[in-house]
DNA sequence: CGTATCATTGAAACGTGTCAAGAATAGTGG
DNA sequence: CCACTATTCTTGACACGTTTCAATGATACG
């Protein structure tokens, strides 16, 4: 049992389901699947076969090395698509964040989704393009700057930017350690260009040198 | 003017025609096009609507940050295709690596290559979480050992591997430096896991110690 | 209100980067 | 074909950034 699979729960709307099956099978209709907290939604080696729209919550998409170090790859928010594979196996894991609700789409035998699934894989791909240029070029700083200008994008640019996720994901998502990140947060509300309404949401200050820093 | 730009030509079949818009518009015999070493193909900010398939030869997919930092998200070899894009413009720059045949393949307006390319984007996909996962989890020995058995795996898994690429993009590749990569080969060596043939090929001595190494 | 979890901060260790020199390789012209 | 030159690669010493380890502080939960 790792630190990840924990599951409070405590909703919003309807009771939750950890049974991840709900909504599958009833091709038309597309119901809600609920998660909670830290629940999986799928796990690497499982079968793949649908997509998945989230309608309210946050997911983390990761893969383990045997020796227990995560790469987060991505993060889905709200209106966001997931889970589609190039096999007919998922290569990684797919776990709510906080409490999340989403709306899965079956890929039913025979019928042809490219023109669905295309548009989805290639804003995948960039994205995953734009992340191996964080992780392969920048310094701490940078990673978080870009990490929060991204956020920050992805939520309308709102100065208040919600952090739906722990200091130890965006670490493992940004290749840090949560010390690490924990020290460039302190810094950039330091040089006042954040400001920490609490762990879960930052203000963004100066956005312009927060654009700087992030290349 | 950069190291990247060299155009020196001395190749094998046809003569090499720098021109890029060779093969082009013509649409249904896709003849190739050539294109010398350093050469590029096709640049960030271009309009895209193409994809290649190499015939011969190596490519380097990459970005640059301001400061002229790169990061090569990919290297593609032959058999393999690259270019398509999630938008109307190319966000990368391409270029061959040593002397290369690429056949162009153009996506005539209106006409609908989901069915095409749904398959090739979710490998690319698949291919930049793979090095995502090395960038942001792994040291430079584990690096160096993932990235010479994908470059074996690709080429059939025999014992000698040819590396295309200099020891600046293998370091813009795996995010290190070119000193790094270098240490990191003679430590190799030293353990008696590969063999430096040349400069340009590996060979692979104990496969098994490498695979170990790369996880 | 007490306890577990998560985040922050500090000091020291480690790995990789930087800078500089030398060796090997490839390309050029006699 | 050989020598000369430019480029690329290797190696070493040192600097720097990030990680590790450990302790303290803040926050969520029962």
């Amino acid at each position: 049992m790792n630190a990840y699979t924990t599951a409070r729960i405590a909703l919003p709307p309807q009771p939750t389901h950890p049974n991840r099956q709900v909504g599958f099978g009833s091709a038309p209709v597309q119901p809600l699947s609920f998660f909670a907290a830290g629940s999986e939604i799928y796990a690497q080696g499982e079968k793949a076969g649908a997509f998945y729209q989230i309608e309210f919550g946050a997911v983390r998409i990761y893969r383990l090395l045997a020796d227990g170090r995560r790469q987060i790859s991505a993060f889905h928010l709200a209106g966001e698509t997931f889970g589609f594979e190039a096999d007919t196996t998922h290569h990684f894991f797919a776990e709510a964040i906080n409490a999340t609700a989403v709306r899965t789409f079956r890929v039913a035998a025979g019928v042809d989704m490219s023109r669905q699934l295309l548009p989805l894989a290639l804003k995948g791909l960039s994205r995953a393009q734009e992340h191996l240029l964080v992780l392969g070029c920048q310094n701490a700083i940078e990673r978080v700057a870009a990490f929060l200008i991204d956020m920050a994008d992805r939520q309308g640019g709102l100065r208040q930017v919600e952090l739906p996720m722990s200091r130890m994901d965006i670490g493992d998502y940004l290749g840090l350690t949560i010390e690490t990140v924990s020290r460039v947060f302190t810094k950039l509300k330091e040089k006042g260009v954040i400001r920490l309404v609490n762990l879960r949401c930052v203000e963004i200050v100066r956005q312009d040198a927060l654009r700087d820093m992030s290349e």
